[in-house]
DNA sequence: CATCCTATGTATAAGCG
DNA sequence: TCGCTTATACATAGGAT
């Protein structure tokens, strides 16, 4: 639809290519707002461009995250897995949280007007997608975190293993140091051949 | 672009809503195939019908699935920039646990038959809140985990310290031996009342 | 319902400022 | 990069099968 018939192929312009997007990515949000309305459907649109720039767009009831929910709720059996997973993987992860919070859910709890009603299961379903979707961040955000923690762990320890290394050395030269004093006081006198501390054996330990 | 305008807004009659749902599904997946090719970009759709059913769409690099994780991650940065927000303008707000809220959720299921009654905006509100809660948890979690991980950092940096000072207190000590040695094949004898490596400077490096 | 048809409304490729 | 215009290609409403 335009002066010209396109082949539908990557455009090698990158110019005309980033003008077509912006057109069309226009164009896709219009016909995505109006099937929802149209048809009273759920939709939600990702696009991701190529230098990583997101466009998102959801129409119909509900948000973005919303719907996202919804739709892991719809292949709950990878995510039950996963959440099994990482509920195994994250027993102590337990304890904190905001108290406004509560108080605001407490206070819209008693104070709910009342207009439309909501069956009990669709509560429950909220519930049970909001606290799966915890579980999966959770986990996510465990992964990652976990992985440079045990990294660094694992430097600290062989750093402390050194510098047991090194003050035994120390200890060990000052032994040898006195040694050599002895003899010294005892009259022996010269340059000596062997030296208290051996620089080789330094040399690696530095 | 039809017969006739048609209006935007949700067909009355289920049956033509339905027939108009079918063919615009395809023409919106088409146009975001279209996209997707032309401009190079990765494009997620999904579509929830009235009825529940899932009509979902990708194109582009990737699956369905990767997209959206791609989404979620882009997502994160800004959800935890947010909560900073949140957290630095209400202080005391900090500390609830998600089991609390969890259990009071719940216990508000249950102890409310079918006949509660809600607004759809307060259903909304309620989920908003929720979903609070799950970024609130997300960040505390992220800064106990994080605080850790800069421990550790730090410890490490001071261990990296005191490995350089034993270094350079035994190069000292060599350097030091070095020079009594010399003394000594000069002809100065004796016990030496200045220690080569010095007891109380290197205990205090211990 | 799904498909095909066709008159029409829309989206958009080019091009200009 | 954006907006605006125009000529065209496309999508689709309504209807038939």
């Amino acid at each position: 639809m335009g002066r010209k018939k396109v082949e539908i192929k990557r455009i090698s312009d990158k110019s005309s290519r980033q003008v077509t997007f912006s057109k069309r990515r226009s164009g896709l949000i219009k016909k995505a707002r109006e099937i929802s309305v149209l048809c009273d459907v759920q939709v939600a649109l990702l696009v991701f461009s190529a230098r990583g720039r997101l466009y998102d767009f959801s129409a119909g009831a509900g948000s973005l995250t919303e719907i996202l929910k919804r739709y892991r709720s719809h292949t709950e059996a990878e995510a039950s897995k996963a959440v099994n997973d990482a509920e195994s993987t994250n027993d102590e992860v337990a304890a904190i949280c905001p108290t406004v919070l509560l108080q605001i859910v407490q206070r819209f709890v008693v104070e709910n007007p009342a207009d439309v009603q909501l069956t009990l299961d669709d509560f429950v379903l909220l519930e049970e997608q909001l606290d799966l979707a915890l579980k999966l961040i959770r986990a996510r955000k465990m992964e990652l975190m976990l992985q440079p923690l045990k990294t660094l762990q694992e430097e600290e320890t062989k750093l402390k293993e050194e510098n047991e290394v090194l003050k035994q050395q120390i200890a060990a030269a000052m032994e040898e140091d006195a040694g050599d004093e002895t003899n010294a006081a005892m009259g022996t006198i010269g340059g000596s051949e062997n030296d208290p501390v051996r620089p080789e054996t330094l040399q690696l330990l530095l």
